[in-house]
RNA sequence: GGGCCGGUAGUCGAGCCAGGACCAAGACGGCGGCCUGCGGAGCCGCAAAUCGUGGGUUCGAAUCCCACCCGGCCCGCCA
């Protein structure tokens, strides 16, 4: 029990944090006295908000510009209220965690960490706390649900939907880790038009039982069936513009349009000629298809048996595929939500019922819209949303004129739903629904539950291009999750083989497994979600510097010393670690917790990521420098080794937060 | 037409919200070194940046403000 509660206790200890807080009692103290000698009124100053890191560690590891703030007032040279400050520092409060204090010109006050004592604090602490190390608990935990992917079950998950997998599952990760309760959703999307086509295709081709993987093959249907939907609508349109003697713009809008789409057809046919044929068959023969599709959203909204065995049988078959691929990269869900469900259960009809009643909707011949303008200036919610004065929020529209329920309406009584378990909704869903994300927040707070409103919080992505294109699911354009994952197996597979050629082929496999599944998790959280990206097969793919083999590479090392020199106790002091790049480790490893922390709070992935590689980068540094296991000096070679382990460990706990998983041998 | 987001070496990309030593991290690519020691997927060094442009605020601007240019995205009875 009591080796229990230290650990616990030091999973809390943030060293480099208390090296800070002992830099600010230090500068409070001296200020003070300051404050009190000079007789002048001087300000009030966020000690904290001036401290910053140095550029470089000749000016020891923490300053600040207290000084330059301070002259104005004094009317005096930031230089030498930086060395009266200093002057005070050393009169007063004992030093433990810092070393020194000095005045650098132009006017900072630059700390010295006392280095021998933040090792200790540190090691002891890894020690300690194990796995455990740095993963500072929340002081208020919360219920979060992180919804993410909630891909359209019609076609496999492409690359850039996995980047919105791999950063909600990261996302979920962290969060959990900070001591919250986390529950990762999936949302169906299974009543749109997507899903219908694809269900409509698969019936035609009366509902065979699926060839290769369930997602791929259910693709397929889904490409093949709505490009001929496709061109049977725009050649019906065309016919009717010429009817009418339409104008020739929208003649030529039109036929553009059409042979935009026979294209795709050509491309899908060469790509699977067999369902292309047969499905073209098909569809020829049906008399209106587009009108076959809307009657099945129509029934299935209804709850219609038939309808509803066909649609949940084609998209379960979709989800089981989703499952599959996700698993491969470590990513699972705690629970799947049926978007028929918010149908069926009148969630949807309530809702409705709410908004119009809440006077900010109105009926233009018979579609519902909301005026979330007029609720943005009602609620005054500009300044709660951080909203600029010049931006307009669109009207949203609720409800076709014939009263079924759009995309977004659905949406707003999902997210309630899951308002009703969490305290915390984190969409993880493409830049480009900002505008939809917006108005489901304005609906939700329009109807009373602000709190909940304020919670919501929509993680962007920034979209994914495939080098240099735009995907297209709809036209059968993209690179699949699975694709990238084979892809790096292989190229994984190669590099093991010429290293570990010993190696049973079946560990092979399982290193080039985990490697490659790690590379491309990294690949993607390394560069901020927000962000656009083009994809390039070898950027993502890369093994070198500043990827997840990097890192894994610093592991393996790890392994390999602490192999060799078997059990060792703990020493006591860590005197002896002077080289710079000891140094260099030690302060990386003192930062984890409050890296950690900020990663966590700040819903950013990327920290987390960037420092993993500069602590690997840090471990590659220290064993090229140092000897470990043939130093003579028996105790220099202990507190190395102590290094070794901490750098292990917390290489390890970084890993697991990134959903990397590490192999032993490489 | 309106709005939102971005623009940092040849390329990719931190830093920007909370302005300070920025003659700007790191990586890829380029050039040159390092294996008789713990695995070279590593380490060390060199070259490479008008921080989109112009103005402003400030003792101090990549960072804040304004204007403009370029790129992306959004403004559907699609999802």
């Amino acid at each position: 029990m009591a080796v229990r509660s230290t650990g616990i206790q030091a999973a809390r200890i943030d060293p480099f944090g208390l090296f800070k807080k002992e830099c600010e009692n230090i500068l409070a103290g001296a200020y003070a006295r300051l404050r009190h000698d000079k007789g002048v009124a001087l300000p009030k100053i966020d000690i904290a908000s001036t401290l910053e890191d140095p550029p470089n560690e000749e000016f020891g590891h923490l300053a600040s510009s207290i000084s330059f703030e301070l002259a104005r007032v004094l009317k005096s040279k930031p230089m030498k209220v930086a060395s009266d400050l200093s002057d005070e520092a050393r009169k007063g409060e004992k030093f433990e965690l810092v070393e020194s204090v000095q005045p650098a010109e132009p006017g900072y006050l630059n700390f010295k960490a006392n280095l021998p004592h933040l090792a200790r604090l540190t090691l002891d602490a890894i020690g300690k706390a194990g796995p455990n190390y740095g993963l500072v608990i929340a002081s208020t935990p919360q219920r979060i649900i992180v919804e993410h992917t909630s891909a359209n079950p019609a076609r496999p998950i492409h690359i850039g939907t996995s980047k919105n997998s791999i950063f909600g599952d990261t996302l979920a990760r962290i969060l959990k880790a900070r001591g919250h309760m986390v529950q990762t959703h999936f949302y169906i999307d299974d009543t749109g038009r997507q899903v219908a086509q694809m269900a409509y295709g698969y019936k035609l081709l009366g509902e065979p039982a699926p060839s290769g993987k369930t997602d791929e093959f259910i693709g397929r249907v889904y490409s093949v069936t709505s490009t001929l939907v496709e061109i049977d609508e725009n050649k019906r349109r065309l016919a009717l513009l010429k009817k009418t003697n339409a104008s020739d713009l929208d003649i030529v809008a039109v036929t553009k349009e059409l042979d935009e789409w026979v294209g795709v057809a050509e491309e899908l046919h060469s790509k699977y000629p067999e369902m292309f044929d047969a499905l073209s068959e098909l569809v020829s023969k049906e008399e209106d298809p587009q009108k076959s599709i809307s009657q099945l959203i129509r029934r299935y909204e209804k709850g219609e048996q038939e309808t509803k065995t066909l649609i949940r049988r084609v998209s379960q078959m979709v989800l089981a595929g989703f499952e599959e691929t996700l698993r491969r990269a470590r990513i699972h869900f705690d629970q799947w939500d049926w978007e028929s469900e918010m149908l069926w259960t009148g969630r949807v009809a309530e809702l409705l019922d709410r908004l119009k009643e809440s006077g900010l909707a109105r009926n233009r011949s018979g579609s519902w819209q909301l005026d979330a303008e007029k609720a943005v200036e009602d609620f005054g919610l500009r300044e709660k949303l951080g909203l600029s004065p010049t931006f307009e929020v669109a009207p949203l529209t609720l409800t076709r004129s014939d009263g079924t329920s759009l995309y977004p309406t659905r949406d707003i009584a999902y997210t309630m739903y899951k308002f009703e378990w969490a305290e915390r909704v984190i969409n993880v869903i493409g830049v480009e629904q900002t505008l939809a994300q917006l108005q489901v927040k304005i609906a939700v707070y329009l109807l009373g539950h602000r709190k909940e409103a304020m919670n919501f919080i929509h993680f962007p992505i920034g979209l994914l291009v495939l080098e240099g294109q735009r995907m297209s699911a709809r036209k059968g354009r993209y690179v699949t999750f699975d694709q990238l994952l084979d892809e790096a197996f292989l190229r994984a597979k190669q590099e093991v083989e010429k290293r570990s050629s010993d190696l049973p082929d079946e560990v092979k496999d399982r290193v080039a497994k985990r490697i490659s599944m790690s590379a491309v998790r990294y690949a993607m959280l390394s560069v901020e979600a927000s962000k656009s990206t083009n994809f390039v097969w070898d950027r993502a793919l890369n093994f070198e510097a500043n990827s997840a083999p990097f890192i894994n590479y610093a592991y393996t090392r790890t392994l390999g010393i602490l192999k060799k020199l078997g059990k060792f106790d703990r020493p006591g002091s860590f005197d002896k670690l002077n080289e710079p790049a000891e140094q260099n480790l030690i302060l990386c490893l003192s930062r984890f917790p409050e890296i950690f922390t900020k990663s966590a709070d700040e819903l950013n992935p990327t920290l987390l990521c960037l420092y993993a590689n500069q602590l690997a980068q840090r471990f590659h540094e220290f064993y090229e420098k140092s000897d470990i296991s043939h130093v003579a000096d028996t105790k220099l070679k202990l507190q190395r080794t102590s290094l070794v382990e901490a750098s292990r460990t917390v290489l390890q706990t970084v890993a697991g937060l990134l959903g990397l998983e590490l192999a032993e041998r490489m």
